[in-house]
DNA sequence: AGGCAGCGTTGACGTGGATCAATCGTTGCG
DNA sequence: CGCAACGATTGATCCACGTCAACGCTGCCT
């Protein structure tokens, strides 16, 4: 299963993700009063809401919107590195700056809390930093399932990885597994998955000739999800 | 600069990774300590330290010898995400399920550290929490690093940085940057790029040809550091 | 209403790297 | 010593995907 939001996680409790057993008494100050206290910023269609090697002022949680997080190289290849949705965190990480740009779809508004306020409550407060390690950690088990995605799967398989994995998103928000909106472009599809927007074209017709999945306005739908796992896995040809 | 070393990481302060400004006083029962009186394990050439997807007992610091990291699909493809030499930290990580498989390459020696111990010292001296939080968030840039490779470079690029990254390695070892031991075998190479290891043995050919290294019993030199550069940049075809 | 820019799709074509295969060293082992 | 196993290299061939190009659709701007 492809997680498709590496970069973006919530560090806050109880939805979902592994979290060390924490003390019954919450910090006074604890991670989600702050965010609630947080100024809010609004980006317009298509801006950055920081760029890869700066400062990191801030880590962001996304309010509304969706952002591609992504890493250039001189010659302009790119390679998305997530997508990240209302209620994720991005910036997370230790370093001093930003690893990768982030750039906002549609409009979009996001909470943004100090970076150094943040580390400052990870070192007074262990449990936030365990969280904290948590989440990054969780960021690299994505980043990795991605590389292998990347690595060695052909394109048939990569792009069927991608629904799965969007699908198994909505499953797990308790929408509709089967029917996938697809917020971002072909061309971050085929950032993300290493491809040519070309070549992610081609692959959905090819499932939608096969009845593995039919195209509708603003979104798809599986219609074999069994066909799809098997094509991800390798065991089917479309 | 691709970092060769995904999955491995020291944990312990003042060896050039970033780490915040720590308390004067080092808890007495350090990180450092405790590994000191960790117990040794030796393995022999082959053999696995942990496998993917087992129950994470132990973290291990390579005391002598190499590893690969790596994951398999169900089919046997396989994605190599790292290596691991003398001192770094294998096995980091929040989950309770290793992430990928170990397996060294010769015989090695590693020091284990129940990974229970160290999240319980992390959950008492949040500077450890801390460091570890800084050593997956290098991980973590170091696999997005790759992600690039693999995604957006062809193989000449790959494998001009993969050198240059064994090279970079070296140089802040402190030993000559131009001489390059692969103590890896090909494949290990390959599955690390995602090529094969047809496609890496002629791209070594092609950049012995073209003068850019020469090949050696044990290791191979870098002639024209400056053509490697510009291979790895896409700005120079071999 | 018209023009235009960006996105998505499809077609034709070329090629980079995978695949299949053979050979050669080296190493380990009975 | 001789054989088997393995790793590295090289050659021949193939094809999956990239590249280049054309075209339709939509939405935005004036």
């Amino acid at each position: 299963m492809l997680m498709i939001h590496s970069g973006a996680h919530s560090i806050e409790p109880g939805d979902g993700f592994p979290v060390y057993p924490s003390s019954k008494a919450q910090p006074v100050d604890s991670i989600t009063d702050r965010l609630a206290r947080a100024p809010i910023r609004t980006l317009k269609s298509h801006e950055q809401l920081f760029r890869e090697g700066e400062d990191k002022s801030n880590i962001y949680q996304v309010i509304e919107g969706a952002f591609v997080l992504y890493r250039l190289l001189p010659n302009g290849r790119r390679q998305v590195t997530g997508f990240a949705v209302t209620g994720d965190m991005v910036g997370l990480g230790a370093g001093t700056r930003h690893q990768c740009s982030a750039e906002c779809s549609g409009t979009a508004t996001v909470r943004a809390l100090p970076a150094i306020t943040l580390h400052r409550m990870a070192r007074e407060d262990s449990h936030l930093g365990m969280r904290l390690y948590d989440a990054i950690s969780q960021e690299l088990a994505t980043a990795q399932d991605l590389l292998m995605t990347v690595g060695r799967l052909n394109a048939s398989e990569r792009v069927a990885t991608f629904l799965l994995g969007l699908s198994e998103r909505n499953a797990r928000a308790l929408r509709p597994a089967a029917r996938i909106e697809l917020p971002m472009t072909r061309c971050d599809i085929a950032d993300f998955l290493g491809l040519t927007t070309e070549t992610v074209s081609r692959t959905l017709t090819k499932f939608t000739i096969g009845h593995i999945i039919s195209r509708h306005q603003g979104h798809i739908r599986i219609l074999d999800g069994r066909a799809l796992e098997d094509v991800a896995a390798g065991d089917r040809t479309v």
